[in-house]
DNA sequence: CACAATGGTTGCATGACAACAACCAAAACC
DNA sequence: GGTTTTGGTTGTTGTCATGCAACCATTGTG
């Protein structure tokens, strides 16, 4: 049985290394529910809130401009999100999640047994404790490379 | 500010979101210290402790068989790892860790500056329940070493 | 012994993702 | 007013991951 250090290291380790192994369990149900990719939600989860440059979504992804362009190629074809010029800078395309984009995001958010069993050993305490680390480190948004 | 739920989703959307979101930044610096896939390490990280046939490994990483092949191919191209009969059903193949694929393993874990500055914001308290919370959820994992 | 089942291997085809060059249009700047 | 910078687009390439088909060697079973 492991013991994961707690060096920022031995924590990041032990995060990516669960994510990775559990990914394609959470894949599954994710692309019966749309034939998109993850990186799909990852961008239009950004623009739930407020409308965003693709260059603003791009910096925060860590991606380059021309797969953010896919991206949101992608998002539009389906209906998720709308692509406008800004008012006011008409080179900036603003990125705008559409009704049936955020009904989307609420459905991927309630996928029943979307989440692999791996939860479900935590007891209730315990996964609000989760939610408030995970929480902490989101918070914490690193820019670009 | 996102709220994540505590739901078994809710946690793993999140989970797999931070490290989508920064994988980028180890990958970097992971790659430097020896250039081979990320799938490599999760593999070899499996044969620390004992030496397992490649169907175990295979199940346990949730790939399949001519996958495994692969991985494995390059784990001994590195002499990280030897692929060896099985003593008694000659068709398994025991994947067993080199001592420089254990030094490798040590060096990955110990890389500087190898986790995403996420984890600075935590306290050492919260790192060590982080820590804990992890080890938790690892221990639900098939295979888990 | 004939025959299936199992563990691996080889090869191929696909999809996601990242990097990059070249380009266009709209600002910003001197 | 011409140049530079910025936001975005198009297309190409390469790598990794995943899936499948076909095959070999070994083992187990009737």
């Amino acid at each position: 049985m492991t013991t994961t250090k707690t060096t920022p290291v031995g924590l990041w380790l032990s995060m990516m290394g669960i994510v990775m192994d559990h990914k394609w369990y959470f894949a599954e149900r994710f692309e019966k529910k749309l034939p998109v990719p993850y990186s799909r939600y990852r961008a239009l989860r950004r623009v739930e809130q407020q409308p965003r440059s693709q260059r603003e979504l791009a910096d925060a992804m860590g991606v380059d401009a021309p797969a953010m362009t896919v991206i949101v190629n992608d998002l539009v074809r389906h209906g998720l999100a709308t692509r406008e010029a800004h008012p006011d800078d008409r080179r900036v395309k603003l990125v705008t999640a559409t009704p049936a984009g955020l009904a989307w995001l609420d459905d991927v958010r309630s996928l029943p047994d979307g989440a692999p069993p791996l939860m479900d050993v935590l007891t209730g305490d315990e996964r609000r404790e989760l939610a408030r680390l995970l929480d902490k480190l989101q918070a914490s948004q690193v820019g670009a490379s």
